[in-house]
DNA sequence: TTAAATATTTAGACAAGACTAAAAATTATT
DNA sequence: AATAATTTTTAGTCTTGTCTAAATATTTAA
């Protein structure tokens, strides 16, 4: 069993190993959990005691087999919570993501099972992100930036990059949300800014939005 | 905003004092808790500090009007997570208390309003237990112990005084639900065993039951 | 390839929450 | 009322997880 910080160091080890898949280094740790590298260095050391982690001093960590599942599961939790909060709850997607990151850490193998099933056996999470299943595997799709779409080409937004409530309140100000149907219209080259058109009507996206936005094309 | 110890030491005095209505003492917290009373003579000086319980040394310990409402909701919470757990992801009342133990510190107003009101906005738990409103405030219902039930009366059965897995899974056993109608059939003077009657079969009660099933006289 | 810059680890300290053992206060008993 | 038994508090220690400051390693750049 782990801890709470033990938890969060796991689900950061694996966000940033999917990420970047590098052995991860102290200081990126540090960075994505708001805490000093020196804290880092030594729960990293409690987490290769328990066997989650391979460590070298200066050398960075890499997640074991079961260090992946660990923090896959709690991905898993994670997301799932941020389905059941959406779905049965009427939570936003910008709102879920605070809650989630305390419901992930609850207990219980019935629980997410029972709720894996209320929800219909979700794939994705409310940004598009998949859901690991109960042996850590994901459902890929392959999605890419609306940044790469090329002029008259058409696509479904499928999820986002950067979820932070501030660029998902933006999205949804801009009518742009999950399962839209979105077609580049003009691809400006001095801004690298896009004319699309979304339900019918055309929209001026900048490339900072582009950039964060995944689509599927059609 | 409190710790997750403060949670758990607010809900265990409040717990005490809606049963005894006296000062808690320091020992019967400890007793609770499972901890030692020097650990609780800390955390109440803690708890005092935070305006929550009213403390004097060797007085024992009273919630204030602020350690009320703090406690009921989190108990609110408790009780509103048994019934989800009952109510949509099929647990039976014997399994729910240990994981509501941990649902109940996660913090979000919005999620337990809405996780009432997808529940039907619940008067009792799944053991009878009342669910405090948002102000701390109890819905009372005359219950009575089966075992002051007199021969041939009637009544319903609406909580039970001992929520252990293993009284609720020995009651399951039995057929004994919530809801369920009890009819008592005779009562025994030398060990105080009663003959009941439940879904028209004739059952035999021991005290030791009879002293922890609530019922509502019809 | 040596010096400068950066990254990482170590050492020592601190806060929260718990424990043990001993001291002090309260309650019970004779 | 004095002593015994019990309860409560205090003092000091421990663990977890964090921090700062200093030391050490690695990487970058001249």
């Amino acid at each position: 069993m782990f801890t709470l910080s033990e938890e969060n160091y796991l689900k950061a080890i694996y966000h940033l190993e999917t990420d970047s898949k590098k052995g991860i280094s102290t200081n990126a740790i540090a960075k994505s959990l708001a805490t000093k590298a020196s804290s880092v260095t030594d729960m990293v050391k409690k987490l290769s005691d328990k066997k989650v982690v391979l460590y070298k001093k200066y050398q960075g960590v890499t997640l074991t087999e079961l260090g992946l599942k660990t923090a896959a599961n709690i991905v898993r939790k994670h997301r799932l919570w941020e389905v059941f909060l959406v779905q049965k709850l009427n939570f936003s997607w910008d709102e879920v993501h605070e809650v989630a990151e305390q419901l992930e850490h609850i207990k219980s193998a019935k629980l997410i099972n029972q709720l894996d099933a209320l929800l219909g056996f979700p794939k994705y999470d409310p940004h598009g992100d998949p859901i690991p299943d109960k042996d850590g595997n994901l459902s890929k799709i392959d999605k890419i930036l609306l940044s790469t779409l090329l002029k008259n080409e058409t696509g479904v937004c499928v999820g986002v990059d950067d979820s932070s409530s501030e660029f998902l309140q933006f999205l949804d100000k801009k009518g742009i949300t999950l399962g839209k149907q979105i077609t580049v219209l003009e691809k400006e080259d001095f801004d690298d800014s896009l004319s699309i058109e979304i339900d019918g009507k055309k929209l001026s996206i900048s490339n900072k939005i582009a950039n964060n936005l995944y689509i599927k094309k059609l």
